[in-house]
DNA sequence: TGAATTACTGTAACATTGTTACTTTTTGAA
DNA sequence: TTCAAAAAGTAACAATGTTACAGTAATTCA
């Protein structure tokens, strides 16, 4: 009597494809052009699908949005080497985050409301504390004083370069700005 | 004969209302709050007037967009001293770019598409390009090797400290944010 | 097996949005 | 006063998020 089963499988399949469907179309077309129409024509289904598996389109996005933070959360650790002093895992963080936000801008928009977006949660995201942790743990291991500062620093640091660069003002090819984005790290790290 | 600049004094002034109904409602309400229509009830007039006088939404934000890269350039030009050292303008450029968010957090919300608007420009903003010049000028002044390179860690920085604080990600209060952001100019200059 | 209940899916409507064609009103000049 | 032009308003269009309702399919029970 795997009925159940195979149903709530269907369901989680769909509801999977749902949530392709609309980073697909955000990342050919923007987030504006994610309609719950087009959402449902992608998937064969009528408008009230996504209703009944989110609630509504404000719920979806804040589903893509912890998606978002748990996969840049992989990136950043995966680009982590630990038999490097942690100074040098802080600069590696940040590259990494730019990098995600390069191969997935669909995922970063949704994170922080960029490119015409706009979805708010009333809670903290999980996602973005979890992804904070790995850089806090860093900055735990190099001893850092005030960590909170440190990491704020940090942040705005990688924001700032990763938005100018979606917002198209960023004039340089990726080596250039990769370069860059280091060199500004490095400033970070060397001064603490 | 003062007909004509009779008309043309209240088509300009009309126009400045609806400029100035959009800045209030936006900071009011966001910028998903600024509809056509909303406009035209707030000047009184019917929804076309928004046509005529600037064609669809989207010159309309273009148009403030503008306006506000007018001010942040005045805000900063007012709070430079021309006597201090180049690095400390610098500094103080910095500090006055983020307490102009601070204060207008509308008009930087349309500069750079932040919270949920998206306008787009095929053409560079002249404004953007103004307010620019007014940081290469300084840079200049001092002696900077790489001003572009130099330009967008400046401008990095700044923005990723301002767009951090809007999307409500900075725990700190103003005091503290604006010493870290000051401690962050001051390492980025210091190291030139 | 066949009827009844339940879960699922689609249709059609609602209000709101940007936008425009068309009509009405106002206005300045003859 | 009358008339052409300018200004303004009305009402509609398509697209959006959303939901009430209806129909269909599936499951359960006698």
């Amino acid at each position: 009597m795997g009925i159940k089963e195979r149903k709530a499988r269907q369901k989680a399949e769909l509801r999977k494809k749902i949530l392709k469907s609309a980073r697909t179309i955000a990342r050919k077309h923007g987030w504006e052009a994610v309609t719950t129409r087009k959402l449902a024509e992608k998937v064969e289904y009528s408008t009230t699908v996504i209703y009944e598996h989110f609630g509504n389109k404000d719920q979806l996005l804040l589903l893509l949005r912890e998606e978002g933070f748990e996969r840049i959360q992989q990136a950043v650790e995966k680009s982590l080497d630990p038999s490097l002093p942690p100074k040098q895992q802080l600069i590696a963080a940040g590259i990494a985050s730019w990098k995600f936000a390069r191969e997935k801008p669909e995922y970063y928009q949704v994170m922080f409301n960029l490119g015409g977006i706009h979805c708010t949660a009333e809670e903290k995201s999980k996602g973005l504390q979890k992804a904070a942790a790995v850089v806090y743990r860093i900055l735990d291991q190099a001893g850092i004083a005030d960590p909170e500062s440190t990491f704020m620093n940090w942040w705005a640091l990688v924001h700032g370069f990763i938005a100018l660069d979606m917002h198209g003002q960023m004039p340089f090819d990726s080596e250039k700005m990769e370069g860059l984005l280091k060199e500004s790290l490095e400033r970070l790290m060397t001064r603490l």
